[in-house]
DNA sequence: CATGAATGAGGATTCATTCAT
DNA sequence: CATGAATGAATCCTCATTCAT
């Protein structure tokens, strides 16, 4: 399998690096290649095309937060304490490394349709998982019965991106870890703090 | 006021159009220029470079937004039936226009980082509103006056925003509006239906 | 006669500033129309086309040294006096407007290969009077009876072209008419100073 | 050193032939690629732009006269004698590649103000020989002891272009390496043939 | 496996000129 | 006579990808 070579871990690594340090725009298959100490065509010789590394990239990262989530789940108390723990797991894995938040939350959104398609494809299972913590919980009680599990996870997700993306782009200016539990609190919530009828 | 000629509204509604229809990276001056009705060099009699169009779309559609915002918070009544109206009137409009949804949604995003931060001044404007709604309730006691407003503001955009978007990679393929008063709801409430001490 | 027109001179005067100032190559129509006051379709009821402006502009000054040639050789007593106020008066000319020596030293030279064969043929007008100058200096015994006034000629023009054009790069640092008494001296009494057998 | 490359040189020859063929104006780096027999792109793996192409056309050939100059100092005799066969030397290099003398003479200088000032610093070393030759014959007495160097050099190298260029725009039609001789004579003993006091 | 020199398609922008008013 | 909005042709350079070594 490639993707165990030595020189895949390499080059992927070498893009979030150069695609941080540049801007997706300025993030060529020859600084990567630079970058990853290997020639330009050796990039050939693991992916496919450019399109190959940057979804590659994505994958690669993604892993992480599929398998934490994956950890989180299994070993979990109460819903509401795994979604706690899944949204403290995502702010921390990003706080802790600024380049791959660049690169997740702005740069690798400059791609074209057809890459950011198949970005989606793998955000899936992340968001699969996300759609079983809230599922128990409305099954258990713990969540709102009633409500429509997509629109939920859309909720939650799209605060956490949102509250990232801010992040990012105010330049990592306040202390994006201090946001956690206040993003938390609002999405068990709500705005009115209390249910309205 | 060039702003105010035909040609300029002409030429940005093309732009949406071929924006829409041939994504980002394969929008041409010159493919705007024709579905327009003029020729290459008209484009730069009202805008100073490509890069000025892009962001005169934004900003012309946005001013819609804006407007109707500004109108729903003056005639608005109570504060949730302010933020409910803002949230049927975002929906509404790009539901009921597809291209401009594929644009600021999907195709927009692909801009450099340059144009991104020109989107996001003008973006601002508009979120200075909703921040208005909110603490509006706050401070009337219809949302929970303890919240931290840039938190719901975030958790209010990214929600409506990742709503869309999905929407908008789906192909349009199920009905937008349905969602509305579901995420009207949800954001009120949050996720737990009851507050969770 | 369009050349009488005040508009006409109005446009060519407006053309020797706008080259000047902004450079052969900077120096659009529209600029020249803004300078003379008048609508860019206007310059069209005056001039051909743009070529026509700039061999204008050249035939215009040219006339000047001309007629001061003229009146120089008529009004003069031995050939080499009338060499040596046909230099000074050269000097004097373009010492005395420098955006002219500009234009006629640096900027024009950059017209394309059919601009400059016109401005060649209307030099010509002026080489013919020095070459009667040169002439009657032969005949007279006072120059060289042997030389070749084609040489001749290429060497007093070139000389004095190359001084001023010098002068111009060097913007105009030193005092060019202190240079008019030494190159009227090295042509006459070449680099020996005397003669070589 | 890329200078030292093949295509280097191919590349600039191509360039002097498609300038001469085609007039500056008209020499596209297409058309200058095509004719070295290269693709577009190879250009610019040997030159960062087209100015750095033209610049090294001017350079490269430069150098064949500079390096015949060197020689013709080392090696000559008196000091009218490595005048005479500096003369020499220019007209036969340019009578021998008509492309080259059309270039240097009227297609360069059609490029712009930065070009030119880069164009007229290489020619600046040429110029420090030719005064070195000046001078020496003026310490050796050969030369007039009292003349200024700089006027001296004006009129040699004015002399020699404005002859070369005047057989250029004449379109090649007569000898030109007839010339040379009558203008060492005219530049040593000047127009008078005898010296004035 | 690895290299890196070579390829060549593709697009924003300027500006001389026209012509309806 | 005068205007100035509109035209549209024309070109330098980048960079993903290939393939001979």
């Amino acid at each position: 399998m490639k993707r165990d070579k030595p020189k895949y871990k390499q080059i992927v690594d070498a893009a979030v690096i150069v695609i941080a340090e540049n801007g997706y725009h300025q993030a060529q298959v020859s600084k990567i290649a630079k970058q990853a100490g290997v020639a330009d065509g050796t990039i050939y010789l693991y992916f496919k095309n450019k399109e190959d590394i940057l979804i590659s990239v994505f994958q690669e990262k993604m892993t992480v937060f599929v398998e934490s989530l994956q950890d989180i789940i299994q070993n979990g108390n109460s819903s509401s304490e795994k979604l706690s723990r899944m949204i403290d797991n995502h702010f921390n894995v990003l706080a802790q490394d600024r380049h791959l938040a660049t690169v997740t939350q702005l740069e690798l959104r400059q791609s074209n349709k057809e890459i950011r398609l198949k970005i989606n494809a793998i955000l899936k299972e992340y968001l699969k998982l996300l759609d079983e913590i809230l599922i128990e919980g409305m099954l258990k009680g713990e969540f709102n019965p009633a409500m429509d599990v997509r629109i939920a996870r859309q909720m939650v997700f799209g605060t956490i991106d949102e509250s990232i993306t801010t992040w990012v782009m105010n330049e990592f200016r306040y202390d994006l870890l201090a946001t956690a539990p206040k993003v938390r609190y609002l999405l068990l919530n709500g705005l009115t703090g209390t249910p309205v009828l």
